[in-house]
DNA sequence: ACAATAGTGTCTGTAAGACAGTATTGG
DNA sequence: CCAATACTGTCTTACAGACACTATTGT
């Protein structure tokens, strides 16, 4: 096993690269989108001028866990926080970046649409997501937005998790259109309006104008700290 | 920002440690039971003699991806394959460990209960898994142990995973027995078999001979590469 | 024959989906 | 008053849980 000596004075083994990378979702133009950045130009630089997810070295000065690195870069690309962040994964492996064996600590936000003028002057840009999924990007960033997909259209099958999309205060409507959205297939009015307010996670937040038509009750979610679990989900009974 | 300068004479800021940690568990003894190791003695080791879950530096000439990595610990230490590995999280920060800023990636294992007289004569034990969770271990392990634990019983609700928990060919109430034990309480015989046979992830292995009673038939798992969900959770609808 | 275990049938309650109905707003 | 949207009620169906029943084996 190859070593290196470490400033103790023992042996302690090679260490491979340390970054986190971030999936940041928003629903935008109707559509669900990821945040990509382009990788920097250069010879000496991995998959120069390719599409990535966001993200980049720990800074061990900086970053006292790996959910503040995670916090960090999202607020560094987006100027906002999330509202919902979990880790998705590591990925790990001597082939994934040329600069060396290389870990990455994948985690996956969502925050409500950004302010379209906000649009940092940086390279980067909101895609839609099954777009982007259909890239090819840098690192193995395809197959950790693949699985960032799959896992929240799964959970969006069974969870709250779609309140975190939009700002608040929101309406039944709207949240629908957007679990509809997500999952790119459309629900039962009756039983989604039942689900979410039998839930009893959501608290009304005053009667909101829309453009036309009967005007909606608005909502917020009571615990923006955690997503609420349904104990079925959506068109269990499908597959006959 | 801390730098160290590299190989390739870039500057690559400072690396934090990189690990794996496996929480391996089985049934044995009528207990889910997890598999601890204790930390080499020494005072320049950390947690010295304390109980860890199994696990250790990613071997960047030996492993080739993170899982990898976490096969070969697993081997290891039981001498067998898993039959059920997944990734669990990863956790890292400046604090969890007094070598430096470093990380571990999690999995957690299933395998069949292990040939009693097989225990190596190495430091390891199996142990009660809500006992292991109720001790001091080193590093953050409880912390990664009880987030085990909450992922396992979790999805023992609404997958097949306890399957993988067995040798085969094993009975449906060998099977119930094993949801059981993870679950902490009982299930119903109809509701659970209509459950296990409608899932089509079971096929037939010939009639197996109990010590009494009516003998019944054996069974084993179609796909052992990925568990089967079910579309509801078990007691569904305890919380009125 | 009996005990012990494996496996089945039947009823019931819950809740989701389908869908048609009512309510409230702006033009 | 009409169109558009928000919201509600009723019916049906699927299925998990409860529990009693039958089946098969060893002693």
């Amino acid at each position: 096993m190859k070593k290196v000596s470490s400033a103790l004075g023992r042996s302690i083994p090679e260490r491979p690269l340390v970054t986190v990378d971030v999936a940041i979702f928003t629903v935008l133009e109707d559509q669900l989108q990821v945040l990509l950045v382009r990788r920097p130009e250069g010879a000496t630089e991995p998959f120069p001028g390719r599409w990535a997810l966001p993200g980049g070295f720990v800074d061990v000065a900086r970053d006292a866990t790996l959910i503040d690195c995670a916090r960090r870069k999202l607020e560094e690309k987006t100027g906002v926080a999330a509202s919902y962040l979990e880790q998705l994964g590591s990925w790990g492996g001597a082939d994934r970046d040329p600069r060396g064996w290389s870990t990455t600590h994948a985690y996956f936000a969502l925050i409500p649409a950004p302010d379209p003028k906000a649009r940092g002057a940086s390279e980067s840009t909101w895609l839609a997501a099954d777009e982007a999924a259909g890239k090819r990007l840098a690192f193995d960033h395809g197959l950790i937005l693949a699985a960032a997909l799959e896992r929240l259209r799964g959970k969006v099958e069974y969870t709250s998790l779609p309140a975190f999309l939009l700002p608040e205060p929101f309406t039944l409507p709207e949240l629908q259109r957007t679990y509809e959205l997500v999952l790119g297939r459309p629900l039962d009015k009756s039983a989604f309006r039942k689900r979410m307010l039998d839930g009893e996670f959501l608290e009304q937040a005053g009667v909101v104008q829309g453009g036309y038509g009967r005007s909606a009750m608005g909502y917020r979610v009571r615990d923006r700290e955690r997503p609420t679990v349904f104990p079925r989900t959506f068109r269990s009974g499908e597959a006959l």
